[in-house]
DNA sequence: GTGGTCTAGACCACC
DNA sequence: GTGGTCTAGACCACG
């Protein structure tokens, strides 16, 4: 449960712990079925907004990755509809179909976009 | 000259505009040395604001594509910096690096990025 | 942060704006990271629309001198590429570059512009 | 009388005319007392409208470089006051003064200046 | 006719 | 509260 917001990051912070959470947890790095602290636990070690902590929490609650039990806390789903391998194909090719568009419009091919990944991937 | 504005985009207005027109640049649809059909023009085809128009003008004239000359009109740039090729790759490698972190958090390789680039677009 | 606007300039009130608070940055007058005042109150204590202060930002952070942050605020940039020294002569450098050929035009030598210096520039 | 006009200068048309013919008066280049061709002449020649020559010959009336007869024509002034050599020192004075509180609010010295103008001024 | 600037007023997302 | 976006309507300089 390692989440290290950046205040001048052009993402706002809500969609940051998002990502980050929801990586850990398709990652396997969180343990499914397992409890995630409050958000109030986390909005203070954050020093972010509860409200904010909220927004993060509804956006893994809506893809699948987190149930919540009113009194009792938010947990990680065990078996999320695909697996969590599907999970995490799925929340990349969501991304991947925003902008194909915008590379197809700009006159790219898939060629020349997986050179440009080569060039452009630093860690493998 | 076509552009097409959807109100439902989760895009704002100008950047829609701005993202047609530059393809359409870069891809040398519209020819370089032209003058773009005035901002009143376009805004009252587009049944939008004129300022919106500008807006993605502005944007235009900050990548250097287009100029700007009062009481004549908007030209495309000639030979902008790098020519127009390079100005293609570097609005591409832009949007990449923007999701690069997202992917590499994520935990997917550039294999399995190039793997589903093979899947999802369409138009090779 | 001072900020002195003359409505019988011939430059646009936008840029008057935009010049002292990049000379104030440039300067070290503001503090790098420290947040602006938001466009609403600027736009109050000048008497002058948020859209025309708006104007003013948004070439500050063209320059790269700050970043904006939705719902946050405007912050100054710590460590703009190059420095702040550098950004100082970058923007006299260019101002100096638009004169440049009006000089030479007129038959105005180097020596004879700096004698001009000498005569003219009061505060050394 | 050589006057060139650039469609694509960031200046209007009437000041790069207004500048052209100014400089070649200071310098000398067109006589004294010399009848300057009409307007319309020139506005045939440049492929521009009147109104824009017009204004280009206002200015240099108004700065004295030029005097108009109605129904002969436009006049190089034999004597402006101060001289020529003056006028030329008076327009550059003139440009400079408008800059020089643009340098000392930057920051700039004047020796700094000097040392730009050096860097920056190719044709000594 | 063109673009440049400025205005007031509105609704939205984020914190 | 903050900035982001969009609107309608106005006046100006330029050609």
């Amino acid at each position: 449960m390692n989440i290290t917001v950046l205040n001048n990051s052009d993402k706002p912070i809500y969609e940051q712990v998002y990502g980050q959470i929801a990586s850990q947890i398709v990652n396997g790095a969180i343990e499914p079925g397992s409890c995630l602290p409050s958000i109030r636990t986390v909005a203070r070690e954050l020093r972010i907004s509860v409200i904010t902590v909220k927004s993060a929490w509804e956006m893994l609650e809506n893809e699948g990755l987190i149930y919540t039990r009113a009194g009792k806390g938010c947990f990680v789903t065990e078996h999320p509809p695909g697996g969590l391998a599907d999970k995490k194909y799925e929340l990349a090719r969501e991304r991947l179909g925003r902008d194909l568009p915008f590379y197809k419009e700009l006159g790219i091919s898939a060629a020349q976009l997986k050179e440009l990944i080569d060039r452009e991937y630093p860690g493998l």
